[in-house]
DNA sequence: ACCATCTGTTC
DNA sequence: GAACAGATGGT
């Protein structure tokens, strides 16, 4: 008997089965995670899109997320400047309102 | 005068592929936009970082101390930005921002950089 | 027009 | 592995 050639063939069947499921297994994996990355990245959009000023009905997209908040950023950054200016009353309890 | 020029391959799928012209041209224009777009939001983010990055600055100035609240713990805070990174910094900023002007116009006479000495509270 | 996913690339 | 950008198909 010579089971050596059949152990060689078997083995190299299977090698090759193994390489090519491998990377398939890889990729898999590779998609899992980069779905769970994006999961997290619009949480944080959600997040964003809640403290931001704007009407509820309106379901803003990413960019106009992002470019409401660089403005309204501005904005805080502003008022906060011009407050220091003046030490009067500026009665403003309407933060969001003030810059719609 | 306006006869179609000679076509006799670049119009109908000459490729027994599955991309007969018409489809690949429709691709690359979706392509090219796609590009555009991501391009925008990706100008967008970096224009939000560097908000972030200039207030979230001052902000470390008025306090007198560079703890960066949670959000990093480095003097030397030159990272690059991620994406991700970007949208917590500025749910933690504006929330910071609005907390401070609030409570400036809440006291009549409350100026910026007054401690607490005493206690009135 | 906006988005999610798969995928290869870069760090 | 995480962050990213390109291609692509889906509303």
């Amino acid at each position: 008997m010579a089971p050596s050639a059949e152990k060689k063939a078997r083995k190299n069947a299977r090698r090759t089965n193994r390489s090519e499921e491998d990377t398939l297994v890889q990729r898999h994996c590779a998609n899992k995670r980069e779905r769970q990355r994006t999961k997290e990245l619009n949480e944080a959009f959600t997040a964003l899109r809640r403290i931001i000023p704007s009407l509820p009905s309106d379901k803003l997209s990413k960019i106009h997320t992002l470019r409401i908040a660089t403005d309204y950023l501005r904005f805080l950054d502003q008022v906060k400047r011009d407050e220091c200016k003046f030490p009067s009353e500026m009665v403003d309890g309407g933060l969001q309102a003030t810059f719609n | 005068a306006s006869g179609s020029i000679a076509s006799g391959s670049i119009n109908g799928d000459s490729d027994g592929e599955g991309g007969s012209d018409k489809e690949v041209v429709r691709r690359d224009q979706n392509n090219a936009r796609e590009r555009i777009r991501v391009r925008d939001i990706n100008q967008a983010f970096k224009e939000l970082g560097k908000m972030c990055y200039q207030v979230n600055g001052k902000m470390i100035y008025e306090l007198q101390h560079s703890s960066m609240g949670g959000a990093n713990g480095g003097a030397g805070g030159d990272k690059a930005q991620t994406k991700l990174g970007i949208l917590h910094q500025a749910v933690e900023v504006i929330q910071k921002l609005e907390e401070q002007v609030r409570q400036r116009n809440l006291n009549p006479k409350s100026a910026a950089h007054l401690r607490r000495t005493h206690g009135d509270d």
